[in-house]
DNA sequence: GCCTGGTGCATACC
DNA sequence: ACTGGTATGCACCAGGC
């Protein structure tokens, strides 16, 4: 019995393709039957339902078509229809889970870099089901589900087939519509492959590091081998300053290098460390400015070069045409910095090569902080590439000087000076804030700015990781167009106090913290994630901080949304509420533990003067005029932390 | 008992 | 077929006093 639908597509592909899926009578993929199989095909675009006693019609219609599609296939479908005499050989499969992330590794393959509204998807994944995905990326996901049961017979009445096709078609349209999605999303990068990873869709299944080396190999005329992995050394990477001060008002300015590593591959030539066209000492092992560790041909470009120039002149092209295949380049570009630390993709990696990209660019963006400090320029802070500082002159223009002097000299000590170098401004802002840690540090990659056209930025602070509470992002919005208003973040404990308090009076489960946990096995350690794990499963939860209810955690508890309904307001932790995630809006807030180290240097330094009065008293010096001591209490205190901080 | 430092894990920045 | 280092925060745990 042969069910035919017509279906439609929105793309058009030169390759007959089928999309499929099947029903089973169980889950084990050793002992369990195929029941019904449904696919789509791309060359006529029907949808095809077969029972399993049409098995020469399934073979015959996987046999009409080059690339087989599924979800989860690789390690269900398409093992339970070998199982039961399939013949799979020769297609090109692809497993649509697969290509957005390894089961079995449990690493992500391309889930980050698929964007849905300016949010990466892998964030937006409780899961890998077919259906969250489908319900994510706002495919036709059919409503309610099928009683399994309903495929441990052979035979079904009209009003069973007409459940099972519909729910079959369901499945087979929601994988078709996620294919493509994929394919639209991927074909820009198809083009830089090699005609048979083209063939192969490795455009639309690979890693972004495996992408990134076999389009520079084929590019390079390079051969794409790979090493078996192994443990290799590290080496230094960006250059990252601490915050020079807690807070800046006024005309700021970040400017950062355009594409600093891609750069610094070209202007060092560091991929060209094996040319047979000079000997060793003629090459350009660094000078005062670069100390390099590796010898650089310095009479011509290297293959890789000339493809990563060539790939960087296309991108700027694509981006100003708003052309797709801008995006695909970047991914090489930024991604060729990192396959070249890691040793399996044997003929990118060069731990020299790496580290003397790292090196160049750590020379660069600490030369030109020296340059603007030494025109006069307030730094305020250095991530890698990029370097904040106050306008005090409020003069662009002369920052622009400056600049140009900086990418001048630095052109003038790489063998290979780029055109294309330069420093953009990649913000404007009127106030920036850093916080502090427990030691009353200013806290690196952590900060909150204001554009000069009044947007909120905010970067790697506790309140936009994605295990903070919702309270706490309930009091940011609603403190945020006041922060605007003001050009300020800081309020009055009670103030914040007051929000909080309100929001927790309707629901105190707000203050729930998200977990995303593995299975128990990927755990070594009785570390939080494991015990959440084995008391609630992988995947995700919400769970309470709180002080007497739940099996997770040993000084501080955790319990879920719905066991905290017994909860009081008294009982919950609500210690990282205020001290990680709300503590940056009050005024003059000082981490509990550093207040605490202070008390106790002032306890100490009581306790000393106590003994050193009562040690003169009892001595003779008593009617003496030597009275005193000969350090003040706040320099006391100072000596006390710097000890203790040591 | 309290504090400290090391470690594993998760997640952000570049 | 598996991109890199830098950094913070949380919780656990062992070891010192």
């Amino acid at each position: 019995m042969k069910y035919k639908k017509k279906g439609v597509s929105n793309i058009s592909i030169g390759d007959s393709v089928l999309i499929f899926d099947i029903e089973t009578d169980g889950l084990n993929t050793e002992t369990s039957l195929m029941k019904w199989f449904g696919a789509f095909s791309f060359k006529d675009n029907n949808y095809y339902f077969y029972t399993h006693d049409e098995k020469d019609q399934i073979q015959t219609l996987i046999d009409a078509h080059k690339v087989v599609v599924g979800y989860n296939s690789r390690d269900f479908d398409i093992p339970i229809m070998e199982n039961n005499g399939y013949n799979f050989e020769y297609k090109i499969r692809i497993d649509l889970m697969r290509v957005l992330f390894d089961p079995l590794t449990r690493r992500s393959v391309r889930e980050n870099i698929i964007k849905v509204n300016g949010k990466v998807l892998k964030d937006l994944l409780p899961n890998h089901k077919l259906k969250t995905l489908g319900e994510v990326l706002s495919l036709s996901v059919q409503k309610g589900d099928i009683d399994y049961k309903i495929f441990y017979k052979d035979e079904w009445d009209e009003k069973e087939t007409s459940e099972i096709l519909k729910y079959l078609y369901y499945d087979v349209r929601l994988t078709k519509e996620l294919f493509e999605y994929f394919y639209k999303e991927f074909l820009p990068m198809k083009e830089f492959m090699s005609q048979s990873d083209q063939r192969k869709y490795n455009w639309f299944r690979t890693s972004t590091g495996s992408y990134t080396y076999k389009v520079i190999c084929h590019k390079a005329g390079i051969e794409e081998e790979y090493a078996e992995k192994s443990k290799y050394k590290k080496y230094e990477g960006g250059f990252v300053s601490k915050p020079e001060i807690e807070v800046c008002k006024g005309k700021i300015y970040c400017l950062d290098f355009s594409s600093a590593y891609p750069h610094s591959f070209l202007m060092g030539n560091l991929y060209a460390h094996s040319c047979k066209c000079c000997k060793d000492d003629e090459k350009w092992h660094g000078n005062d400015m670069f100390k390099v560790n590796g010898k650089y041909c310095k009479k011509k470009p290297g293959k890789i070069e000339e493809v990563i120039k060539k790939l960087y002149l296309l991108r700027s092209e694509y981006k100003k045409n708003k052309d797709p295949r801008e995006y695909a380049l970047k991914v090489i570009l930024n991604t060729l910095y990192g396959i070249s630390g890691a040793n399996i993709f044997k003929n990118v990696y060069s731990l020299t090569t790496a580290a003397d990209c790292t090196l160049i660019a750590r020379t660069m963006i600490k030369f030109a902080r020296k340059k603007f400090e030494q025109a006069g320029y307030q730094l305020i802070y250095t991530d890698t590439d990029s370097v904040f500082l106050k306008d005090v002159y409020d003069d662009k223009g002369r920052i622009m000087k400056v600049r140009d002097e900086i990418i001048k000299e630095i052109g003038l000590s790489v063998p290979f000076p780029q055109e294309t170098f330069s420093m953009g401004i990649d913000a404007e802002i009127k106030a920036i804030w850093f916080f502090r840690d427990y030691n009353d540090e200013l806290k690196k990659k952590n900060y909150l700015y204001i554009t000069s056209d009044d947007k909120v930025k905010i970067k790697g602070l506790p309140i936009i990781k994605s295990d903070c509470s919702k309270v706490s992002r309930k009091v940011m919005n609603q403190l945020s167009n006041e922060i605007i208003r003001r050009s300020d973040i800081k309020f009055p404990e009670n103030y914040i106090k007051d929000i909080v308090y309100n929001i927790l009076k309707d629901d105190i489960t707000l203050v729930a913290n998200f977990y995303k946990v593995k299975d128990l096995s990927q755990y070594k350690s009785n570390c939080i994630q494991a015990q959440i794990s084995k008391e609630y499963g992988a995947g995700e939860h919400w769970l309470v901080p709180n002080k007497i209810k739940g099996n997770v955690g040993k000084s501080k508890k955790y319990c879920t949304v719905i066991e905290a309904a017994e909860l009081d307001l008294e009982d919950l932790d609500l210690k990282k509420v205020w001290d990680t995630e709300l503590c940056i809006f009050i005024d003059d807030w000082k981490h509990p533990l550093f207040t605490r180290r202070m008390e106790r240097a002032e306890e100490k330094y009581q306790k000393k003067r106590e003994q050193e009065l009562q040690k003169f008293f009892d001595s003779d010096l008593f009617d003496s005029e030597s009275v005193g001591f000969d350090i003040s209490n706040e320099e006391y205190l100072k000596n006390e932390i710097e000890l203790e901080m040591e």
